[in-house]
DNA sequence: CTGAAAGCGCTTACAG
DNA sequence: CTGAAAGCGCTTACAG
C-alpha cells in the first residue's frame, strides 16, 4: 500500500510536479489547458503523473485563489414535495452542464432554518442562489439580498432590487383550472390551500373564476395536510361536487381522503390541482393539473445567476394538463 | 450604497480587524470562541464590527487552512424516487446537526455520471461520502474507494476494504412481504422488479417464500417502469391474484395500470411493495409495504463517516407495515 | 515553452 | 490577553 493511501493524505500539485519533474505552474497549465502553452511531450509526462498519483486539484484552494467556487446553492422548503424534488433534479443537471456543483438545503418550512442555510451558503461563496422561499407573503428578503450573491426566487415575485424572480402566473393558472371545472358544469368548486390567510394568488384566481367564494379548507402543502383538509371539506353536509387543490401534494392527500370517504373521483367529486409534478400522473385516477414548468424554470434560473446581467422577472405560463380526475 | 455592496466584494477578516482595531487572529478567536481567550470588551467590539460589516468567514479559506471542508457528499441514482428524496432530507438534517453541509448529486442511473460526481466531490474534499450505487450487482468500487474518503454504501453490501455498508436484509424483507400475501391465501404471487437479471436479494426472498418462481416482469425502478411492467403482467391470461413489487415507485405505477385495467386493489389483485417511502401511505389504496428505515440509516451513515473508526457493515430490519393494498 | 514567486483568506503555533 | 507570521494548495502575471 502506497504511502499516500496509508495516510489518506491527498495528492497535491506539488507531488505531481515533483513526480513529473516540472514546476507546479506547468501542472496547472495542463490540467486547465492554459493559460500558457505546454510542450506536447511535457504534457504527456504530466498527465501520466496525474494518473499514476491519482491527483485531483483541491477545489478549496482553487476557489480561494480564483474567487470562483463553482458552486451553486439551492434552498427549498421541502424536498419531500415532489415538485421541489423535480426542481432539484433539474437544477442539478443544469448546474452540472455548466461545470457547477449544487448544494441543496431544505429549510423544512422554517424561516429560521432558511436564513441559516442562506448564511452558510454565502460563506461557501456560492456563485448563485436559487431559492423557493418558505414565507411567500413576507419573504426574508434582507437575509437573501444581504449576501450580495446573484439570486433568483422561484416561487414568488419580489420587487427587491438585485433579486430576480422566475415563476408562473399563479392567479391565471388557478383561474384556468377552476374554469375547466366550471366547464364540466359544476356550480360549486371548493378550495384546498395552505394556511396563509393573506392575499394568495391561487386563491384569487379561484375566486375570480368562480365569481364568488366557495368552501375553503386550509392546511400545509403536504400529503397529510391535504388529507386532513379534504376530510374536513368533504365531511360537511354541503360538500362541493368539485375541488381545486393548490398543490399536488395536497391533492394526493385529498384523493386518499375521498377514497376513505367512499367518494369516487371524478364521478362524485372532480379534482384539479396546481403543480403537475412527476407523481401527479400516477395517482388514481391521474390528476388533471395546472402545470408549473420546473425544468424550464430551473434552466432559466441557472442561466440567470451565472450569466450576470441585471435582475429580471420572468413569467412562464402555467398550462392545464388534462388527465382523468376532472371528469374529462 | 457602501463600497463593498457596490463592488459585491466579500468582507474579509482583515476588514473586520481593521474596523475593530485588532488583529486578524483575534477576529478568528472570537468567531470560533478560541483557541485563545479574548477580553470580553474586545470581543464585544469585534462582534459589533462583524455585524456592522456583515462579515462571513470564507469557507474555502478555512477549509484550505484546516483541511476540513465541513462538507458531506451524497450520491443517489434519482432524487425523483421518493425513497432517495426521503434519504436526502434525512441526511441533510443529520449533516446540519453536526455543522456540515451536504452536496447532493444525482447520477441519473448512469455509472459514468456517478463516477464523475464522485470525482468532483472528492476534489471538493468532502469529509464523507454516502452513496447509493447505480449498479447494485457490480458497483464501481474502484471509483469509490479510490477517493480515500470515508464512504458508506446505502443500498448494497460490499466487501471492499475501507467501505462501510448500511442497509436492510432485503431478502428477508421480501420474503416477509410475500409470506404476508401467502397468508391471505393467494397461491400465486407475481413479481415486478428491476431488470438486472443476476442475483438479486429481493427476487431471492420472493422465490424463497414462494417455494418456486411465479410470473415476473422487469422494468426500471420508476413509476413509469412499474406501470409498463404491470400492464404486461396483468395483461396476460394467467394473471396472478397478487404481486410483490420491488419498489414503491414501481408499485405506484402498478396501481395506475391496475386501475386502467379495471382491476380493483385488493379485491382483484393484492399488492405489497418494498421501500415504504413517504408517498406509499397516500396511494389508493394505501400500500402495504416492507419498510426501509431511511431516516435511521441516514443518521447512522453520517455518524459512521464522521466518527472515523473502521469500516462497518450494519444491517437494519426491514419491517412490514400493513396498510390496505394487501387485503387486510 | 517553463519556472520562481506572490497572494487568495483563513487558523494557529509562537512570542510577547 | 494580543499580534506578527507562516503556510494550507492553488493560479497567474511576470521574467526568462
Amino acid at each position: 500500500m502506497s504511502d499516500r493511501q496509508a495516510r489518506k493524505q491527498a495528492v497535491t500539485q506539488a507531488d505531481v510536479a515533483r513526480h513529473a519533474g516540472v514546476s507546479g505552474a506547468v501542472v496547472s497549465y495542463v490540467v486547465h489547458g492554459g493559460p500558457r502553452p505546454v510542450a506536447a511531450e511535457t504534457a504527456l509526462r504530466v498527465r501520466a503523473s496525474i494518473e499514476a498519483l491519482g491527483y485531483r486539484p483541491n477545489a478549496s484552494a482553487a476557489a480561494l485563489r480564483t474567487g470562483s467556487s463553482k458552486l451553486l446553492g439551492l434552498v427549498v422548503p421541502d424536498i419531500g414535495n415532489t415538485l421541489w424534488a423535480d426542481l432539484t433534479v433539474a437544477a442539478g443537471r443544469c448546474a452540472a452542464d455548466r461545470g457547477y456543483d449544487l448544494i441543496t438545503a431544505s429549510s423544512e418550512g422554517s424561516a429560521t432554518i432558511e436564513r441559516q442555510h442562506l448564511q452558510s451558503l454565502a460563506g461557501r461563496q456560492v456563485e448563485g442562489l436559487l431559492v423557493t422561499v418558505v414565507d411567500m407573503v413576507d419573504p426574508d428578503v434582507a437575509g437573501i439580498t444581504g449576501t450580495g450573491i446573484p439570486t433568483v426566487l422561484l416561487n414568488v415575485f419580489s420587487d427587491a432590487p438585485g433579486v430576480s424572480s422566475i415563476g408562473v402566473d399563479a392567479r391565471r393558472g388557478a383561474a384556468d383550472g377552476v374554469t375547466h371545472l366550471l366547464g364540466h358544469g359544476y356550480r360549486d368548486v371548493g378550495l384546498i390551500i395552505h394556511p396563509d390567510e393573506t392575499v394568495e394568488l391561487r386563491e384569487q384566481g379561484w375566486e375570480q373564476a368562480l365569481g364568488s367564494r366557495g368552501p375553503i379548507e386550509r392546511g400545509p402543502s403536504t400529503r397529510q395536510g391535504g388529507y386532513e383538509a379534504a376530510l374536513r371539506l368533504f365531511g360537511r353536509p354541503d360538500r362541493p361536487r368539485s375541488v381545486f387543490v393548490s398543490s399536488d401534494m395536497q391533492a394526493i392527500g385529498c384523493l386518499r381522503a375521498l377514497w376513505e370517504l367512499g367518494l369516487r373521483v371524478p364521478e362524485d367529486v372532480a379534482v384539479v390541482s396546481f403543480d403537475g409534478a412527476a407523481d401527479s400522473a400516477f395517482t388514481t385516477p391521474p390528476l388533471t393539473v395546472v402545470r408549473q414548468p420546473v425544468g424550464l424554470m430551473a434552466r432559466q434560473a441557472v442561466d440567470l445567476v451565472l450569466d450576470g446581467g441585471p435582475a429580471r422577472r420572468i413569467v412562464e405560463p402555467a398550462t392545464l394538463t388534462v388527465r382523468k380526475s376532472c371528469g374529462c
